[in-house]
DNA sequence: TTCCAGTAGGGTAATTGGGGAG
DNA sequence: CGTGTCCCAATTACCCTACTGG
């Protein structure tokens, strides 16, 4: 396996997968409780993707640009 | 319109195969461990088919449904 | 055939969601 | 108005050993 340094295919159809991070992650980025992740994401501020079970996920990108300042 | 495939796999026959994941595959796409998989499918949340030796493959038109909130 | 990363199990600890009060 | 903390139930992550897939 090449994996060069932008590693992220996992499916063999051409299909890439869009890197998520976890409410502890994020909470860990912004320096604030896990809670307040899920109100922003309740509040409809931060967008994300629920797993099967219910538990929220959150785009990489997105977090990284709000961190950014945008 | 004869064949309007699209685009798919050649088969002996005129038969579909369908493109299917693996377990590690679809833990990445959700962010979450290959175990959790696993769990989604014996409860029924996600049809799974299974190898000859017991192993599980998905669906990866179903998998991408449920991501996308389908 | 051998090799080994990945998977299936089961069991237990750690996160998360939701509500509600401060 | 926004945040951190408490509760409980549900979900998920990590531990191990044995077997499968390519």
């Amino acid at each position: 396996m090449a994996t060069t340094t932008t590693a992220a295919a996992a499916a063999p159809g051409g299909f890439e997968p869009e890197p998520l991070l976890t409410p502890a992650e994020v909470a860990t980025m912004f320096r604030v409780d896990p809670k307040t992740v899920t109100r922003w994401a309740k509040a409809g501020r931060l967008s994300s993707i629920r797993t099967l079970g219910g538990h929220r996920r959150y785009r990489e990108m997105e977090v990284r640009e709000l961190l950014t300042g945008r």
